[in-house]
DNA sequence: CAGCCACGTTGATCTGGATCAAGGTTGTGG
DNA sequence: CCACAACCTTGATCCAGATCAACGTGGCTG
């Protein structure tokens, strides 16, 4: 079954290799680690890049395990979890698409890289990688600023974790699907919003630090007080933005990025 | 009285002028974001620094506002902490000495940032550090380095914050001050460990996603169970610091930082 | 199409930490 | 040396969310 799992991947994979084989039309181009390189600089990256795809459920990579290359999500959701021995589990971080995963100048990851849903990633061995930002300054300067960007978006989850009721947690978490969904998609500018769950209820929980039948008690009331329609399990439509982010207690979303 | 406040901390500048003039003597430049300077990077530094000091309890600037310097921690502690309109505060960062305040290429702070204790910064207006960064990739490069910890430490916190109990909160906590203390002072390789706390019960509480008398019911519990012995109500001896790390129920400490 | 499995909902009960409410301790300035 | 303020502790009670348990439901496989 593994070995299906595996097989499964490496079809994917060889499908991938078209469709993006381009910089020039990649989907994240533009908001991803490579966004402020001039051509040439791009034309490097090109050459030393490579994609793997991953199936909704596989771990990219475990806690500890050497980590040999750094990567843009290009498509799909990505989740890092931090795990304690008696298997207590936190989601920190979610990794949607330009994002970036891996730490240039460490080995190992100090967390579990999981796909939650098919996946598709930009892929650069690490050495190569080290060499390129040594050689051309703007992609240490992006990196330096998605960087900050994560430590501003983690500081704003810790806020949520540490002082935030279950219904603002649920609410917080939906708005920024939404926020990040409406980034990628069409920007639609009225209030109403709709999206689909990348997650399931238990991975929910393990953002939101939550069991899952509190979250799925809370996405009832929320439902049921009319803050969001479900059509199905996982599409979600927000009739009126402003009142979810009332819901999440944070009106102003000071900073705010993952 | 606010007039006061201000005064003495004016006070204090003057005088704390004198010691740190010289970068060679500073106390934290091995671990600050001048560290990979060169002789010459540092001294175009030296001409562009400028030292302010705090004192316990007053604020360095307010979430929301205007922020036109960076800075690193010379001494003393100091907190960002995040509010929402109601009141709840977490705290999301605790600065001590050698960490870096501030962001290049943001105008604003998210955070508020308080002195705890009597607070001695290395400042840098901002416009001038962002020109030397681009000048001086030794700054950009510890300065990556130093946020990608920042955010490794971030997500140890969330795990803190979302999965942990009141009881390995704390132990988590009194472990994180013991190591970075000794970390700073003379390495003791024993396992008895000892240190100041900086921190009240309440700022203890905005760090830990708890209310203070939760804090205070369980540091008296650790304390009666012999994990920590009181001298005071500040002065904390940890007479094995393996069993406050059990307590913690993080064995390893995979990328703690802060 | 039957049966299974992963995912989700709902109900009943329990409990860790919050909340409300007194006191105690320490340090500081008059 | 007293008075006051800032911290800290302890006790009683409450409640949001965890835990334990049962029951949908939809999609895939044989």
């Amino acid at each position: 079954m593994m070995l299906d799992v595996y097989k499964g991947a490496e079809m994917a994979l060889h499908e991938a290799l078209k469709p993006h084989q381009n910089c020039a039309n990649c989907p994240i181009h533009y908001r991803a680690i490579c966004a402020q390189c001039e051509p040439d600089e791009l034309r490097l990256l090109e050459e030393i890049k490579y994609y793997r795809s991953f199936e909704a459920g596989q771990t990219v990579i475990w806690a500890g395990d050497r980590m040999d290359f750094v990567a843009s999500v290009v498509t799909g959701v990505a989740t890092l979890t931090k795990t304690m021995e008696d298997g207590r589990t936190q989601m920190v971080g979610l990794m949607l698409p330009s994002d970036f995963v891996g730490r240039p100048g460490r080995d190992t990851t100090p967390y579990n890289v999981t796909a939650v849903t098919d996946l598709l990633m930009c892929c650069f061995r690490k050495k190569q990688f080290e060499a390129m930002m040594i050689r051309t300054p703007h992609i240490a300067h992006r990196l330096l600023a998605m960087t900050l960007d994560e430590l501003d978006a983690a500081r704003e989850w810790m806020l949520l974790l540490g002082r935030k009721t279950a219904r603002e947690k649920i609410a917080s978490l939906l708005a920024i699907i939404a926020r990040r969904d409406a980034d990628l998609a069409a920007p639609a500018h009225n209030k109403q919003r709709s999206f689909e769950l990348p997650l399931t209820r238990a991975a929910m929980a393990d953002y939101l630090g939550l069991t899952l039948e509190t979250v799925s008690r809370q996405i009832t009331a929320l439902r049921q007080d009319g803050v969001i329609v479900l059509q199905g399990l996982r599409h979600v439509v927000v009739p009126d933005i402003d009142r979810l982010h009332g819901e999440a207690g944070t009106d102003e979303f000071t900073g705010m990025q993952v």
